[in-house]
DNA sequence: TATGAATGAGTCTTCATTCAT
DNA sequence: AATGAATGAAGACTCATTCAT
């Protein structure tokens, strides 16, 4: 595959990603990515055997960024990172993928998720321990509040493409998370 | 409409919910109702038009059901008595219809749930309020407190279709608003 | 078949004369037949196996109609009335069974249609005979004449469901035969 | 749209035309297409979306070839070139499209043939006006006599479906607008 | 006679996928 | 690499027709 071909491939996730992020995994039909590309059937094919292969592409893709988040000194700064991230994420209803992942993890790709999930999972907890150590954050049960923060922001990321939010509601998110967490 | 007719429409209902439950809405065909009840094609179109009116029906029944919850007296044993019945819904996994509603409305039925999610939401503010009022309830933000309660129970919902949880998940869940709202 | 039985007939074939003369033969359907009578499909069935038998009952009495034209005196009185006849029906393209009876005739029913034609050239050539020897018309060739004034009608009678007429299209018609037959 | 795209396309018009001459408008379907031009399903919906589409690209080639009709030096001449090919027409019922074409303008169509017919009734207006300048026809009524030949015409086209001719028919047509012209 | 539930065949339409070019 | 024609399977939907009641 020469550098043409990987050029290609990245304009189509580019193109897949909006279209999943509108209709969801299940809606998204190799022939929709054709006309949004401008490729033809054959030229498709030749890079993607079919929208299952583009999307965990695209999820790979996604959650190596996820994964990239760096480590800061004080736990609240981490924190404050955090939320901002998550707060922005909510908002930007039309770029999320929620319905698109739910609907492909659904499908029998549940282990992606459990691991994603998992990862996330313990990133929390380990920030919580971290804060509780350094007197930033109350004491808690870590597996427990970390369980609160994932599914409620999971609930959030969800229902914001159908409900139409205002700020409060993200607001609220961070400062729900705040008084879990804060002394 | 004669009994008989009103009883096929039951059992198409009754089968139709355990496919949606088990597939999701995108994912159910008109075929797969037919195969699953055992009548023909014209004999199931005799009776629903397509499974958007399958599934609307259920929905209506599921939340007239939803609404039937009574009042009791102390602000406690309603708040124990809802979270006993979400613990339980979320643990049986395999007759939630969460990824159907979800992607249900994200088809372009965003209203009906805009107003189910507003009802349950004042239902929820109602209860703190008349908790606090009692002195049953720590004095919070009613409005915070809810979305926190109603997103957190959404992701959970959700995800639970696909995480395999163990009841910890669930009984976390009771923990966290029980410490939102009890002093 | 009692008194009952042919009172619902003949409702039927009433409902299913304004059918056919909106929408044509092909087009209506038993179904469609069932709805305009308010009879279940079983009732209808009892009485009419088909549109087509249907249809036939229907042209039967529309021709029996038209066969009781009587003759009168002169030759100028019966061609008079003939073309009053015509003029009336070619504005009433509301009743007018045309595109129905000829796509009725088209799929393999020819023959009754042919014995319907050659009737009536036989009118109009006897009329034309008897109104040159009574030395009212003009010395034409009956057979050639008669089917200008046949086939004439026809197209205006099939056109007038497409085209929209003003009267003089319909007075054109009685003013030509009338210039080729009098004197 | 390479040349191998509408070389089927061609022979796919060319396969329903025959259809539709035989069968009407109404009663030929995709699948019928399908089956006699050999392309499978998608392979004729990659062409035309339905037989309405196919319909009325057919119409198009038909009306053009219609228009192409030249203008000749003496109005005899025209008249006699015109008549011929009318006669022809008639003659050859097995590729009439009349049927067709009749039930598909009842279908909501009317416009199209609305123009068609006033386009021809121009031209017959002109030449009946051309014919009387240059003495070469009667002094008649160009509006009245053009309804004339237009209706006959349409009449005979249609019913050479049903009825069979003997070519007396089409050409008693021929010697009526003679007589209503000719001096 | 009449009802309306049910059947099954038929048509329409859309897609994933393949393949010759 | 890319094109676009073609296939065939799948699903939606409609109807004529039958049958138990």
């Amino acid at each position: 595959m020469g550098a043409k071909g990987s050029q290609t491939k990245a304009m189509i996730r580019t193109e897949a990603y909006k279209l999943f992020a509108e209709k969801g995994f299940k809606e998204v039909t190799m022939k929709d990515i054709c006309e949004s590309t401008g490729l033809s059937r054959g030229g498709l094919y030749r890079h993607y055997a079919g929208t299952q292969e583009i999307f965990s592409e695209i999820l790979s893709e996604e959650y190596s960024i996820a994964d990239r988040i760096e480590r800061h000194e004080s736990a609240k700064t981490i924190l404050e990172d955090m939320l901002q991230a998550i707060e922005k994420e909510i908002m930007e209803k039309e770029f999320s993928l929620s319905l698109a992942i739910y609907e492909y993890a659904s499908m029998g790709n549940e282990d992606f998720f459990i691991r994603i999930h998992e990862k996330a999972k313990k990133r929390w907890i380990h920030l919580i321990q971290y804060g509780i150590e350094t007197k930033e954050f109350q004491e808690t049960d870590p597996d427990r509040v970390s369980d609160l923060i994932l599914y409620y922001y999971q609930g959030l990321r969800m229902w914001s493409r159908v409900i139409p939010f205002d700020n409060r509601t993200a607001k609220y998110y961070a400062e729900s998370v705040r008084q879990m967490l804060y002394l």
